[in-house]
DNA sequence: GGTAATTGTTGATCTAGATCAGCATTTTTT
DNA sequence: AAAAAATGCTGATCTAGATCAACAATTACC
């Protein structure tokens, strides 16, 4: 996306831009506080969560190299939204808000690439709430495990980074329960559990759990 | 917001643009469709709801004059993700995309300030996340309720016009049990419930209740 | 190196909330 | 004007999913 950028609009962001390296389970942005950097992953793996009400997460989903996170809070000159983690050892790069805005105003293509950006942002999150309030257990699993292995792994093999509590709290469901689905799952050779690592043997069937309820 | 614009601004805009008025209960934008247009309530007010699983309805709002819709949809060139339809006449001016992007390209202010009220939007539907996975039906019920008092219809008394269907669409929950809750809320003295409006009394008790449960 | 905390797992129990059934009103359609 | 369809309401029943309890295996921490 800032292939876009000319030189100068580089320049500008970079002026202020500083990288940080955040060791596994640092927090590299915190729910609540003033919003005043876009942030940038630039290589690790991080967990993305909203605090709720009796110390409950809901966790939005996984940041992986080049995604930009900061927003909606950081356009509002709000707080942030939701708090980050880093689950491995991730280098982090720091924009400074009005700089960046900066940019957004020169460079209209940049400025419209992000509207877009941000808009699929919006509209998994209208999905997710669907999901969320509307499907049971199987369904809500089933889209967990697609959009792990998907979206974030691109692969049929879903890491040990993504703990059973992880799965819960993507699908605002207890862990027990979590654990309950996973492991009928692999019952019904849907999935394969070892070692933490949770593989996908039949995609197809998933995808119509997840549809189907 | 299209005060910043300039003339040739919003000749542009107004060169494609055409208002339909739209009677109860008529559609007038229906998710999955192509979403080509921008779409500003000028007078009137409609519901907005997703339409999801087992011809189930999410609510995402109700729509009062000068809100713009349209998004996420119209910014990934893809489909709109609801459903918008009257709840009283209501009379909608429809903007083409590619217009309304091209003012958002020429003014930086107006593009900033889309991006912040669009922010604003996205902010909510986070909060509505989890209030629909983490709460229970008293909080759920609370938040409705204080929603449509002071964002809505910014008054003690909500109107006719929102059934007892549409609270339970709003909070994801069954007609019986948000009628139940209602019930419940006029017993306590929190609420007033005659001729379907609905009379908030104790709105601090209403704040308390969506915080705690 | 020992203790505490987190993670994974499973059966038993409990409960929030859905569903069902029935009925009165009101509104819409024919 | 009659029939059909929403809408509002309430008690009885049922169930998805939470909570609890108990234990093994890791992992983190004095």
């Amino acid at each position: 996306m800032f292939k876009i950028l000319s030189e100068d609009e580089l320049k500008i962001i970079n002026g202020e831009r500083y990288s940080v390296l955040f060791h596994e389970g640092e927090v590299i942005l915190k729910q609540g506080t003033q919003a005043n950097n876009m942030i940038s992953v630039v290589d690790g793996f991080a967990r993305m969560y909203i605090e709720g009400f009796n110390d409950r997460k809901l966790i939005l989903g996984f940041v992986k190299p080049w995604q930009l996170i900061g927003a909606p809070g950081v356009h509002t000159k709000g707080k942030y939204n939701y708090t980050v983690v880093a689950i491995k050892e991730t280098l982090v790069c720091f924009m400074d808000i009005a700089k960046f805005n900066t940019v957004l105003d020169m460079n209209s293509e940049f400025s419209r690439k992000y509207i877009e950006t941000y808009s699929e942002d919006f509209a998994r999150s209208l999905d997710r709430m669907v999901s969320l309030s509307q499907k049971q257990m199987h369904g809500r699993i089933a889209d967990a495990l697609i959009y792990l292995s998907e979206e974030i792994y691109k692969s049929e093999v879903i890491g040990t980074e993504i703990s059973r509590q992880d799965v819960a709290d993507y699908t605002s469901m207890s862990k027990d329960s979590a654990i309950r689905i996973l492991k009928e799952f692999e019952r019904d050779g849907i999935i394969n559990l070892e070692d933490r690592t949770i593989g996908i043997l039949d995609s197809s069937r998933l995808h119509s759990i997840s549809i189907n309820g």
